[in-house]
DNA sequence: ACATCCATGAAGCCAGCCTACATAGTCACT
DNA sequence: AGTGACTATGTAGGCTGGCTTCATGGATGT
């Protein structure tokens, strides 16, 4: 009963082939084929079965690979005990992040991590929505991902979820705007405007579906772009008004573009930590959640201080 | 990180010493010496560290050690996964009773197991408190031991422990004693009786020092058996009384002995299955547990069948 | 001081896992 | 229907890594 083979059962089950499997370890195709099929020897029970010119998990097989998950789990605190004895944590840690969150919180987290020698992290960045995040734990330690509140699609599929920040997001409106005085704004008050969205399907535009179901009218959205450097672009040009991301966006700019929090409606969004289990073990990893964990709380404390 | 090293460090936790893990992994001591030499560099601080001519484990030594049973854990019930999924237990399972458990238990639990084709059990007897009994966990996959209550000395050590039965202590009484008529015996009634006891530091002893307590005299024990036969034909002949554990005695012999319980006085044993925590996992092992208890159970019926 | 018991080092053997290459089945597109 | 791309999987051979054997050195007890 090898250990190293029942992790290349996890990853099938993962990620669905064998070549992908075999890219993903580095090793040829020819190489995982023979050691599932060892496994399956060993097991004396079918783990596998062609299906067209792939092949699937059978009920055994998946089973296995979900015990395989406790396996790893289990080997990467092994691992971590003794990071913790060396005190240190090394290695390199991998994440990827949508653009807003990157920007609010990664320089700082760096800076934070600067002084643990030794420890990497590599950062990319991918568009949200778009990305499936759940299968980006694949192939990187920590996901950074956003769920408006009620989507819990992950944590069901066994994956670690450490919560990082909930964020409120407001209307951005034009410094001029008729609205540019009020505290706070209900669903009526905005309805009327014009909108700039985001593209179909991203998460905010369940927040305008609420609004257009409490007014009973429809919102009228003449522009739709992802980044949001270019919708506050657009706000500030006097060209619509937006949800923006409380913290994430520029904030109020005096003169150009002020913020105002949406009462009455669940407008805001969870930016959680997103992992694979056994990654989530690992003491590099751990520590680069903690850095996340506290810069999120930073940001969200200077905040409130600066609206109190 | 290797799971095999880990486990040779855990044996060499539960071992003390090189030889006996070489022995008992069936490899020579050079080779379980070089492993743990490759553990230590990639751990890359000092697992072990000699102590006269043998070596000791460091703290982190220990607690790596802690974690590589949870390791063994997790793959003992991976592999029980797919033993469940071909419904067969099959492997060989060691065991060692001591006699009286063994007599009451294993002859129907080998013919109930007889059915499952591929399952071994292996089976010995071993003189009771004579040997620590945590100690043959090493060795057996199933050690039967017997405890008075408070006295847990195991599961403290990180042993997984099944409770089979709790079996009364009574008097042993020639069928022809003044006593033989009575229903129950408390402590002042036998305390003035002539013993036959269990060598000293037997577990049965403390029954008899709760009764010399309760009554404030001593016992007067002439002989010293540890066989419960020989105490049985010493009580038969008229020699003494003894403590006999009801279900495993030969029971009321008409017009040669009785047997009445004690009262007043915590006079009864707990037989458990003891195991260490990976192998209680296996799927052979613990169906071999299952049986067990089902026999201890039917015992335990029988006997309160026929005394009411 | 000697015998003994322990852990550990060096040299060499061998199994197991990998790569490279070849084969066979499945699907999509013409 | 045929062709090409893509899937998994066999076969042959090389190489790494863990084992054994033999030898060394320190610690203990008589």
């Amino acid at each position: 009963m090898d250990v190293q083979r029942l992790e290349l059962l996890r990853e099938l089950a993962e990620r669905g082939s064998v070549t992908a499997v075999a890219l993903a370890t580095h090793r040829t195709p020819s190489a995982v084929s023979q050691q599932l099929k060892v496994l399956e020897r060993e097991a004396g029970l079918p783990l596998t079965e062609r299906s067209g010119r792939g092949l699937v998990l059978t009920d055994a097989g998946r089973a296995l690979a979900a015990s395989a998950t406790d396996i790893a789990v289990a080997l990467e605190r092994a691992t971590a005990v003794w990071d913790t004895f060396r005190n240190t944590a090394t290695g390199d840690v991998s994440l990827v992040t949508f653009p807003t969150a990157g920007q609010m919180l990664l320089p700082g987290v760096l800076q934070d991590l600067a002084s643990h020698e030794g420890l990497t992290v590599h950062c990319t960045d991918m568009d949200p929505d778009l990305s499936d995040f759940p299968a980006l734990t694949s192939d990187y330690d920590i996901v950074l991902a956003h769920s408006m509140r009620g989507q819990l699609t992950w944590g069901g599929r066994g994956l670690t979820s450490v919560p990082l920040m909930t964020e409120p997001l407001d209307v951005g409106l034009p410094a001029d705007h008729r609205l540019a005085g009020r505290v706070s704004l209900g669903a009526g008050d905005v309805v009327g405007e014009t909108w700039i969205g985001v593209p179909v399907d991203y998460a905010f535009e369940r927040v305008l579906h609420d609004i257009e179901l409490q007014t009973g009218s429809r919102a009228r959205i003449t522009q739709r772009f992802a980044d949001i450097r270019l919708i506050e672009s657009f706000i500030m040009a006097g060209l619509g008004i937006a949800l923006v991301p409380r913290y994430t966006s520029s904030g109020n700019q005096p003169g150009r573009m002020v913020l105002k929090p949406l009462r009455g409606l669940d407008s805001e969004r969870q930016i959680v930590a997103l992992m694979r289990p056994d990654r989530a073990e690992r003491l590099a990893v751990r520590t680069v959640v903690d850095a996340l964990r506290a810069r999120a709380a930073q940001v969200q404390a200077e905040h409130a201080a600066a609206a109190g």
